[in-house]
DNA sequence: GTCTATAGCGCGATAGAC
DNA sequence: GTCTATCGCGCTATAGAC
């Protein structure tokens, strides 16, 4: 059952709002003004507040589990999958800029899909943890806490959103070359 | 004129929730209930709630602000600049992973300190954007585009918070080492 | 310094007219 | 499909007793 299209217009109107001030602090008010109708005339399209964030969110998180399925069943290098992994992420974050906001930043106001949406996230994070230990294993990465590297690529990776957004004329294939470049062989030279 | 003791506790309570729901989603009943008195007794201490926030924050970034200007006079290489700012970071993130939350996440609703943030936010990284080019000038960094190793290191950076207090037998200087590596060197053997 | 009581307001959501 | 009107509730903050 996928949503009208009057709908989604609204899941994505509320996406901007929960960008620039979070779930809490956006109303029903807030949405219906900047589609300039009143706030009753959204409920003959959506039944809840939660569950325009929860669509934005789960959407996402299943999202990125299919290219993360994708990728880790390659057959490449752990450090060609780290690679594919910064595309897709790149790619992702660059089509969804309002939506990322709300899977960084409001998850925990989800409700009946919290627990589903937790699970997506520690499978994610697991699988990244699996191949950046191979790629130890292998020689491929240097012998150092796996858990640095997790921490420090996702930190990044999950932050591309807010960063994206600001450079319009960007060329996402050479962004996505250089930050991969940044993140596997560092900035010294 | 510093807070009372009861005071800091008071805004100490309210980073703890502030970090697991958001500003906005957190009531004046919450900070209460945590400290086992009733919400009218706050305002025997506290003006606001609004003066919380804007504890948390300002004091935080002051922090960060005052660090950077240690750093940016120091007579050593870029590179050795970017090695202490990450321990910097590590060190404030590990000392207030409770108030960086705020810093990061509800800086947005700040009232009549906004402008001032802003300011120290955007001082901040333009020194550390200067930081960079003049390392990239010096030969010490790889020529790449300096926004995506701003925003590279800066992400990573704002992000520890999350991180660190989950290593409660993390040794901090090992991680600062590690993560110094992991940032400028890369992971690529 | 903490309490009870409550003012004044804005919230999410519903009912029912058009 | 949008409107007006409104319900019931929870919010920040204040008043005043103890």
């Amino acid at each position: 059952m996928k949503p009208s299209q009057r709908k989604i217009e609204i899941i994505t109107t509320a996406a901007q709002l929960f960008k620039e001030k979070g779930y809490s602090a956006v109303t029903m008010r807030d949405i219906a003004k900047a589609m300039h109708i009143k706030a009753a005339s959204l409920y003959n399209h959506i039944n809840s507040k939660q569950e325009l964030l929860s669509h934005i969110i789960i959407s996402l998180a299943e999202d990125f589990t299919t290219g993360m399925k994708e990728v880790k069943t390659a057959e490449i290098s752990s450090i060609e999958k780290l690679k594919k992994l910064v595309a897709l992420h790149v790619s992702i974050s660059s089509n969804n800029t309002y939506e990322m906001a709300s899977l960084n930043n409001d998850w925990m106001h989800l409700e009946a899909e919290l627990d589903y949406y937790l699970k997506l996230r520690k499978d994610y994070e697991e699988n990244l943890r699996k191949i950046i230990k191979t790629g130890i294993q292998n020689n491929e990465i240097i012998d150092v806490n796996p858990e640095v590297v997790l921490f420090s690529m996702l930190s990044t990776l999950r932050s591309l959103y807010i960063w994206i957004p600001k450079k319009e004329d960007l060329d996402i294939q050479q962004f996505t070359q250089d930050l991969s470049n940044v993140l596997l062989k560092g900035i010294t030279k």
